[in-house]
DNA sequence: ACAGTTACTTAACAGTGTTAAATTAACATC
DNA sequence: GATGTTAATTTAACACTGTTAAGTAACTGT
């Protein structure tokens, strides 16, 4: 019987799997609700009751843990987005996109950071789980698929080809809204009119500004 | 004569301020080409033959360095802006403006990413030598005036009333691209376009999506 | 029964921002 | 001119970080 130091038996792949979702579970957790900096390898590692180390088992270091969890929020936004692709017209749907991909930046501020608002060491493709040019798996590929079609339909202003360019505008428009919001809505040197507002006038700029009048 | 630890003499406030602006301009020069979270206090120190203690003379932490310099960076924004504000044609203004944000942020985006990509700590106005609501000072204010003269020219649609409004979301477009393009450029998941030839749609985006027809 | 592997631990390292305790120099006063 | 005060700066140290080395206990295959 071992109460104090509670060592080990090997263990089966699932169950490795599991300790490794404990961890990232528990880091994701600290992480969304105080900021990556913020937490520490020994915090996540006392949640879980394990030493600090064993993250290390599992993870190369606190970057790698962080690359884990974005790449599950990755797929969580693709899964997000998945219903609206059902929606049959496709200017109804690149719309619904962009409300879609501001909701979920919005509600998971601290996951959106770490996403798409802080630089990372180039990708290992090997690493990630994560299929590109998935409809299920690939966010920048369920919209550009909906430019393209929207273009193909003839629906955009003639002097626009380009569909990669139209795709990372409208991302760009979408992504200046919520990134703005989650970093400067607590600055009083700016008299911030409601979020929802700012959203909407994108939206209207984007199709304005892109579509045929 | 001393020559190991060279100590004080009470210093007049001009020698003070010197000292002040030695290790704003060496503690700037450091995050601007590394970040600031590789930056540490003891190497800003000795850039300028001083112990790492000695800052803690004149700022109260590192957050407060951060912040010394980057008020001294919006103020090199909105003076970067100035000449623009001559343009007389307020929409070629407008047009004007975004681009020139744009080259502030492309070329110093550690500064960039600083001033509008990172939370800071509520400001206290007290602490900020710069003046509000000052067309030298503040570079939302040259936007708003341009917009609100655009708006009150009649150019914008017809139910477009909110000045703010119309600013903030202009500038998340500028934004959405620049920010986009510094934390993400690097990222081989998408098929980057032209940084330029993003930011030109975007512009046209706001145009046509503002403007009337 | 014994080695080897696995899963973990504690201890330690090199570094961080920051603070407390000297140290030294110039000034003001007697 | 000695003396105490003050200001500027230093070295030493603290509490903490991510990370690594070295150890330990339990299970496995022989």
């Amino acid at each position: 019987m071992c109460l104090i130091a509670m060592p080990p038996k090997p263990k089966t792949e699932i169950e490795r799997q599991h300790l490794r979702t404990l961890i990232i579970d528990a880091a994701r957790e600290l992480f969304v609700s105080r900021g990556v900096e913020a937490v520490t390898m020994r915090e996540i590692a006392k949640r879980i009751d394990y030493s600090a180390t064993s993250i290390y088992h599992h993870f190369e270091d606190k970057e790698s843990l962080i690359r884990a969890i974005c790449d599950t929020d990755f797929l969580a936004l693709a899964s997000s987005l998945k219903a609206i692709l059902q929606i049959p017209h496709p200017v109804e749907r690149m719309h619904a996109l962009g409300s879609g991909y501001a909701a979920f930046a919005l509600s998971h501020p601290n996951h959106y950071r770490l996403m798409f608002m802080t630089e990372h060491p180039p990708i290992d493709p090997a690493l990630s789980s994560l299929k590109q040019n998935n409809a299920e798996q690939d966010a920048y590929f369920q919209l550009k698929s909906v430019v393209k079609e929207v273009h193909d339909t003839g629906y955009f202003r003639p002097e626009l080809h380009d569909v990669d360019l139209i795709v990372q505008t409208i991302w760009a428009g979408i992504h200046g809204v919520c990134s703005l919001q989650i970093t400067m809505a607590q600055d009083t040197w700016v008299n911030w009119v409601d979020i929802a507002a700012r959203l909407d006038l994108m939206q209207q700029m984007i199709t304005h500004g892109l579509l045929k009048d």
